[in-house]
DNA sequence: CAGAAATTTGACCAGTTGGAAAAAATGTTA
DNA sequence: TAACATTTTTTCCAACTGGTCAAATTTCTG
C-alpha cells in the first residue's frame, strides 16, 4: 500500500514547495469568498476560481469545502485576540485602553476580510466558532476584565462595565470594516477615502478617552 | 384572454384574506432564514418549510426568491432609520442623544432578524440596497450630522465628529442583536440573560453622556 | 536522462437548487 | 349548489453543487 498522493494524508509526508504556494493562494482566495458570501453562500468553484485553479485541482489540496473554511476561521480567531491578550496589567491603565482601541481599529483597517469572516460566523449563530467563543474568548476576557474592574478600584480609570466596555470597543471598531460599504456611502467621495481611518481613531480616542478619566 | 390567478400578475386585483395571510408568514418564514443564512446561503425549501408549505405552493405567493428578499430588505430599512428620523432640531440635545441610543437599542432588542438581515447585507457589499445608502441614507445622516453639528457650536454638546458619532451609535446598538451569540458567550449563564439589554442601556448611556457633555 | 512522485485535467456523478406547468382541491359567491 | 376563482399539490426540469476517479502531465531526484 503505497503512500497517498493526496497532502492531507496520514504519514505527515513534508510539504512541497507547490503544496505551501498553492495552499496559501487557496487560503487567500477563499478568504475573499467566505468573507463575502458566508459558508453556505461560497460555492467551491468560485473559491478555484478566484485561486486560478480547476476545482478538482483545489480539492487536490484541502479535502472539502468546510476544511478551507475551519483552517482559515481558526487561524483568524487567534490573529483576532492577540489586540486583547496584550492588554497589559502592569502598564498604565488609559495608555494600554488607548493603544488597545488603536490596534483594534489597525486591525479592522488591515484585515476587513477577516472582520467580515468572523462577523458572519457570528451571524450565522457561531456553528464552528461556539467552543472557542464559550471556552478560550470567556476566559480572556473574563481576565481582562477582572483587570480592568482592578485599575476602575484604585481609582485610575472611571466605575464601569468592564465587559461592556469590551463590547463597544469590539463593536466600534469592527464596524469600520463589516460596515464599511455602509461607511463609504455615507461619508461620500470627499470623506470617505483613506483618511476615514485617522478620522474614527481620533473620535474613538476621545469617545473613550473621555468617557473614561476618573471623576472627583 | 382571463387575469391569470397570479396575485402578483398586472391588473392590481385585491388580495384576498388568505393572500395577506399567507405573504405574513412567509415574510415572517423567510426573515429567519435570510437573516441566519444571508441571500445564497436561504434556499427556498428551508423557508417554505419554515412557513409551513410546499415549495411550489410558496412561489405562487412570491414569484422567487430575490422578490421575497427585496421586499424584506425595503420594509426593514425603513423601519431601521426611524429612530434616527426621530432625532428632533428643536429637542434638547443631550435628552434627544441619549433617546435616540435608547431606541437603537431597543430595536436591536426587539428586532435582532432585521439587525442581521441588514448586517448581511452590508457584509456583502449591499448589492441591494447600495442605491439606498447612497441615497435616503447619506440624505438623512447628513441632515442629522448637521444638528449635531449646530449643536456643537451652540455649546449643547461637546466638539466631536458627528458621522462618526452616529457610526458609534449604531456600532455599539446593533452589535446586542449582530453578535449576540459572542455576547451570551462572554458574559456566561449569570450575565447573559435578558438583563443584559439595561445593563447594556446603562453602559451605553454613561459611555456616550460622559463622552459628550460639554466641557470648559 | 529515466523513473518515481507530485500535480493537473477532464469526465463524471448523485444530490440539491430555483423554478415551471398542469392538474387537483378548495373556497367564494350568485 | 353550480359556476367560477383561488389555492395547493404533484410532477418535472435544467442548472448548479460538492466531490470522485483515472488518465495525462509536470516536477523532482538519483
Amino acid at each position: 500500500m503505497t503512500v497517498p498522493a493526496n497532502p492531507r494524508a496520514k504519514a505527515p509526508r513534508p510539504k512541497t514547495r507547490i503544496q505551501r504556494e498553492k495552499q496559501d493562494v487557496i487560503l487567500d482566495a477563499a478568504l475573499n469568498v467566505f468573507s463575502l458570501h458566508g459558508f453556505r453562500g461560497a460555492t467551491i468553484d468560485q473559491i478555484a476560481e478566484a485561486a486560478g485553479m480547476s476545482k478538482p485541482n483545489l480539492l487536490y489540496y484541502f479535502g472539502s469545502k468546510g476544511e478551507i473554511h475551519r483552517q482559515l476561521l481558526t487561524s483568524m480567531l487567534d490573529l483576532w485576540l492577540d489586540p486583547l491578550r496584550e492588554l497589559d496589567s502592569d502598564g498604565d491603565p488609559m495608555p494600554e485602553i488607548r493603544s488597545y482601541i488603536r490596534r483594534k481599529l489597525e486591525m479592522a483597517r488591515d484585515f476587513p476580510r477577516e472582520s467580515r469572516l468572523f462577523a458572519n460566523e457570528m451571524l450565522q449563530g457561531a456553528p464552528h466558532a461556539i467552543d472557542v467563543l464559550e471556552g478560550e474568548l470567556k476566559q480572556l476576557v473574563g481576565d481582562k476584565a477582572q483587570v480592568l474592574e482592578s485599575w476602575m478600584q484604585q481609582g485610575k480609570i472611571a466605575r464601569t462595565d468592564p465587559y461592556h466596555l469590551i463590547f463597544s470597543i469590539w463593536a466600534t471598531t469592527q464596524h469600520y470594516a463589516d460596515f464599511d460599504v455602509q461607511v463609504r456611502a455615507v461619508l461620500g467621495k470627499d470623506r470617505g477615502g483613506e483618511g476615514r481611518f485617522e478620522d474614527a481613531a481620533r473620535y474613538l480616542e476621545h469617545l473613550f478617552m473621555d468617557g473614561l478619566l476618573p471623576r472627583g
